[in-house]
DNA sequence: TTATTATATTGCAATATTACGATTAAAGGA
DNA sequence: TCCTTTAATCGTAATATTGCAATATAATAA
C-alpha cells in the first residue's frame, strides 16, 4: 500500500527512520555538505553547485528545513540557508545511540 | 519522475544515501534493535516481534542482506539472521564521517 | 511603475516503496 | 510418501518520492 505503519514502532524507531529518511538521497546529502564547507552560509549557489533544477533543490531544502536540521534566513532578495548546530547536534545523538549498538554488549553467534 | 539521478553525485554521497535509505524505515530500525538484542541469532520471531506480515518482513530483511548488513545461515528448516559486524563497523565508519562534519571547523556564520 | 532577481508553489508524469494474499520451495517429521 | 513448518517469491494495490515546467510571490533596482 505504500504507507508505512509508523503507529506499531517506537517513537525512537520512528525517530531514527525519520532521520535517515532524509539523508536517504544524495543531492540533501550534497546540500549538507555544501553548507557546511562554505564559511559564509548565502546559498544561492546550491542551484548551480548540485546540478538539479530550481524547484527540485526547493524541494529538497523544505524537506530538510520541515526535520530541522537547517534554517532560513530572509537577507534581501535571497534567503540565507545554514545548518542548524543545535538540531544537528541532537540529531547525531539520537543517530550513534543507535548506531553504536554493536558496542553494548558482544554477542559472539555467528 | 522519481528517478534519483546517482550520476551526478559523488561515490561518498550515494553510499551515505544508500546506507541511509537502508534505515528510513522504523521496520528496518526495529528489525536491527532486535538482532543486537537477542544473543543468539534465531531469527524466526521477527514476524511476532515486529507485527508485519510475514512477506513484508522478508522483504525488509532483503534490503538489509542487500547493503551486507546482516547475513543469514541455514539452519535446517529456519534461517539464521544476524548482523554483518564487520559491514556495520565500515557502515559506522562512513556515516559518522558525515555527522562529525559540524566539528571539523566551527563557523560562526547564522 | 516596471523590470529583474531569487525562491516557493503548483501540477503532473514517471518511478519507487510499502504491504500483503497467494503461492512456491525446501527441509524435517509422521 | 504426505504433512507441517519456515522463509522466499510473485503479483498487485495503494501511497510516496523524485524531478521539472510553468507559474506565483516577494524584494530590490531602474
Amino acid at each position: 500500500m505504500g504507507l508505512t505503519k509508523t503507529e506499531i514502532f517506537t517513537l525512537e524507531q520512528n525517530q531514527i527512520s525519520s532521520i535517515a529518511k532524509v539523508f536517504g538521497h544524495p543531492a540533501r546529502v550534497a546540500i549538507l555538505q555544501h553548507l557546511f564547507k562554505i564559511d559564509s552560509c548565502i546559498c544561492g549557489d546550491l542551484v548551480d553547485e548540485i546540478g538539479l533544477a530550481q524547484p527540485t533543490i526547493s524541494q529538497h531544502l523544505k524537506e530538510l528545513k520541515k526535520i530541522g536540521l537547517i534554517k532560513g534566513n530572509i537577507t534581501g532578495t535571497s534567503i540565507c540557508y545554514c545548518i542548524d548546530k543545535e538540531n544537528w547536534s541532537n540529531m547525531k545523538t539520537t543517530l550513534t545511540a543507535f548506531l553504536d549498538q554493536d558496542l553494548e554488549d558482544s554477542n559472539t553467534c555467528c
